[in-house]
DNA sequence: CTGGCTGCAAATCTTTTGCATCCTG
DNA sequence: CAGGATGCAAAAGATTTGCAGCCAG
């Protein structure tokens, strides 16, 4: 009786997995981060996932995306400075935040992280997140583009 | 006359030049960034610059870093999901955000970007600032020692 | 059933803004 | 002297919290 839901059982066996009571909010919420590539804020959740569920609040998304942190289902982006952005796909990748159009896009460059001196002073390097500001595709050709 | 602050001549004169108006306000706060390399907030700023200027607004620290921003005398970190921190190191450097004591510090590791792949699909960078999340030296430190 | 989750509203925290007054250049 | 800067307070956002009622397991 579920199946108003795009969501299959193997993402519900996935996300039961981890040790979250499921409801539909949470469902709903699930549904709406799986596979999204748009690094949405927890007001663009709330703003989505409203529209089918009514009765959502924005602390219900606030307090999902906090157990999702910390099951490590979503990462947080701080790209943005203005708020915070989630991002579902936690395989390690970096970021660019194009500055024309704001928006946080994948960003498909790798980087090296040479260690040697900082292990030397002590550091302990759990992860590392690149930061890219720029221009992404779309705002790089229409700013090509742009001269008559 | 102004032999209250440490601040020096060469100071205000840099300063100066990069278009400030300079109020007893702004070189008390370019004072306290003035070689500063805890990466303070906008609220450590007013915090302690207030300790000298009781009549010093949270309003004029963010004012005037905004300035300095926009002149490119700061830089804007937001390695801390809680707030902005700013560093008057504008060198291109990284940093680590300890998941211990939350000090921001500067990290003394090289990452190279490889830009071939984000290139041919139109990305354009300006600039990159690689976050590194762990142990700060002291945390690590301590970290070894616990066992007893 | 029962503990964890929801929804609401209020609180908190950071940052921005409007405006009258002040003071640097 | 004039325009930009200050200080205050209020507004605006983002995020968190308290609490009574609800529902998934």
């Amino acid at each position: 009786m579920l199946n108003i839901f795009k969501f299959t059982n193997s993402h519900m066996e996935k996300y039961r997995h981890i040790g979250c009571k499921l409801t539909p909010q949470r469902i709903a919420i699930l549904e709406y981060l799986e596979g999204n590539t748009d690094h949405p804020s927890a007001d663009d959740i709330y703003k989505a996932v409203s529209k089918k569920f009514t009765t959502m609040s924005i602390a219900t998304v606030y307090t999902t995306l906090a157990v999702l942190k910390q099951k490590g289902a979503v990462i947080e982006l701080t790209a943005d400075p203005e708020k915070k952005h989630y991002d579902p796909t936690t395989a390690a990748h970096n970021h660019l935040i194009c500055i024309s159009c704001k928006r946080i896009v994948d960003f498909p460059g790798e980087h090296r992280l040479e260690l040697s001196e900082s292990a030397s002073r002590n550091f302990t390097v759990l992860k590392s997140h690149l930061e890219v500001q720029g221009y992404c595709p779309d705002c790089t050709t229409t700013k090509n583009n742009k001269r008559g």
